[in-house]
DNA sequence: GCGCGCCTATGACTTTTGTCACAGAGAACG
DNA sequence: CGTTCTCTGTGACAAAAGTCATAGGCGCGC
């Protein structure tokens, strides 16, 4: 038990909203805090749920979504370990604004709302802390909201596009490769729309010469000409 | 001088983020809060330039916009008296995400991010209701995402004439009156789409027996049936 | 290695959205 | 009163998004 629980003080650790706390105030979450594991797919928590604490990802990663009744989802953010979720309801006294699964098997660890509340009032700079993070989010829904409502599906896979080939990128190489994420329903519930039109703009892209796809395994030629692309539209 | 002092006062108490202070820190802040006019559509702050502080909207409203390369907008929302704007920037230190415009003649206090971030440390509970208030604004952003990854031009028009009517409601009377604020440029914009498209929508609505309109005056004849246009779509 | 389930690709089509051009209403102003 | 400006309404298109149905690939387990 003290093993593990040393082991959540440093996942704790590591949480941008919980950098900086000492140790003891650390050992005063990793106390309370509960770890729960998930499934791939699993609910985390739903819609509308009133809203318990939040979570730290310790493992695995979680995906933060909307869905339509007509069965659409919208991706909100993926976060992984050292993220941490659902600050907000905990502020606010709402219900979660979205729903929350896990993308594969994930630790999360659960603060309770009382917890929370009582560490930042206690200490001032976490609640700092938190709504720096939260303006992180807030800029990334912006985001998201821009691109829906300015550009076109296929603007918004190519732009996705080149931010996976960014992370990958060693340094000015000709061709980058990287690999797709997910299936394309996956992709499709990221950029705000179906199946379908994911897969026929990756093969329109790769009819112009601009992507090479190999299976799940992607190549962009030319970087240069790929950004292009982004620019004009 | 001591006059318009103890009137932002009065201003800065009604503030959701300031309420509950007591009147020597709300002097504090009044002090150092500096007043700005706005003629009507005149720029508060542009989307990218550093951010110096937040406002406080004292009369009139200020609009929270993107603007796309095209020339299109996209409001991401309306504050009107006794709202705070452009909080977040001040704590992530980052740019404005967005830009802000005073829709009529507006009369603003801005309150440098020092003195706010130094109020934040002396009080703990005033960053707990900043977190309040901003949770509140990324649900209205998960809202635009919402509608604009899963509904149509047509629903979302509905639904934002429906939202104005229910303001008006006299009780359950059978037909409800109400104005189109602004022009349809501006309703588009906060829609997500064209003035034509708007236009059109309007028309059509009106050709099915859901709406009347006589210039900027608009009527629902029947609520229950316009209320059931929502739902399926 | 065969079948099954899940995923992809794609053609054909509909609906929605957006663009362009232009005509006309209505207020604002000299 | 006529001119000018802004806003609306609309027809005619063009482009994008989404739907439906179907064919085929790939991996996994029995």
């Amino acid at each position: 038990m003290a093993e593990s629980r040393a082991d959540y003080r440093r996942t704790l650790a590591k949480v941008a909203i919980f950098s900086g706390l000492t140790d003891a105030e650390l050992d005063f979450l990793a106390e309370r805090a509960v770890p729960r594991q998930f499934a791939p797919g699993e609910m985390v928590f739903g819609e509308g749920e009133p809203c318990a604490g939040l979570y730290v990802v310790e493992r695995g990663n979680i995906r933060i979504f909307k869905s339509s009744a007509a069965g659409r989802e919208q991706v909100l953010s993926i976060d992984g370990p050292g993220s941490s979720v659902a600050e907000v309801p905990v502020f606010d006294g709402g219900n979660y604004p979205a729903s929350g699964a896990a993308v594969d098997r994930a630790t999360l660890l659960f603060v309770g709302k009382q917890d929370f509340q009582a560490l930042c009032l206690a200490h001032p700079e976490v609640a700092l802390k938190v709504l720096r993070v939260v303006g992180a989010r807030l800029r990334r829904l912006v985001g998201i909201i821009e691109e829906l409502s300015f550009t076109t599906v296929r603007h918004r896979l190519a732009s996705f596009l080149l931010h996976l080939a960014q992370r990958e990128a060693t340094a000015a190489a000709a061709g980058v490769e990287f690999s797709l994420p997910g299936t394309n329903q996956e992709l499709a519930s990221q950029l705000g729309t179906v199946r379908e039109l994911v897969s026929r703009n990756l093969s329109r892209l790769q009819a112009e010469g601009l992507l090479k796809l190999e299976g799940r395994r992607a190549v962009i030629p030319d970087l240069k000409a790929f950004e292009a692309e982004l620019d004009p539209a």
